[in-house]
DNA sequence: GGGCTGACTAAAA
DNA sequence: TTTTTAGCCAGCC
């Protein structure tokens, strides 16, 4: 069955969704989350594909450091870190301010 | 089928 | 300490 490649980039759509405002995640975060911690690269992937989903709140997503890597796939090079900052974010230099208190572990929230 | 790229991460040098 | 390499896997040429 290759539900599973579905089922992968399904599930990270629905793990974003879950992410509440004010809160970010890291790829390989998701990617543990899904079985694949070795394939935090697919998350990024499925995020591109994500990008026509705007329900998809993608700039909740940075990586291991909170750094915004992926503002560059946003409509703007700057939507990334403004709508971050507008959800209560602090946002500095494309990266997130005090990311280690509003990382947001599926794994540990979802349990 | 083979090779390259990419919103990543961890380990080795 | 910083830089480089390797692993990961889907999509494209």
């Amino acid at each position: 069955m290759s539900d599973s490649k579905k089922n992968f980039f399904e599930d990270v759509y629905e793990v974003v969704k879950l992410i509440p405002e004010g809160r970010v995640t890291s790829y390989g975060a998701i990617a543990s989350y899904l079985g694949s911690k070795g394939s935090a690269r697919m998350v990024g992937w499925a995020l591109i594909a994500s990008q026509p989903f705007t329900n998809i709140p993608a700039h909740r997503v940075v990586n291991r450091v909170g750094m915004l890597t992926g503002k560059q796939h946003f409509e703007a090079s700057n939507a990334m870190q403004e709508r971050l900052k507008q959800e209560g974010v602090k946002v500095e230099n494309d990266q997130v301010v005090d990311f280690d208190k509003q990382f947001w572990d599926p794994a540990k929230e979802l349990m």
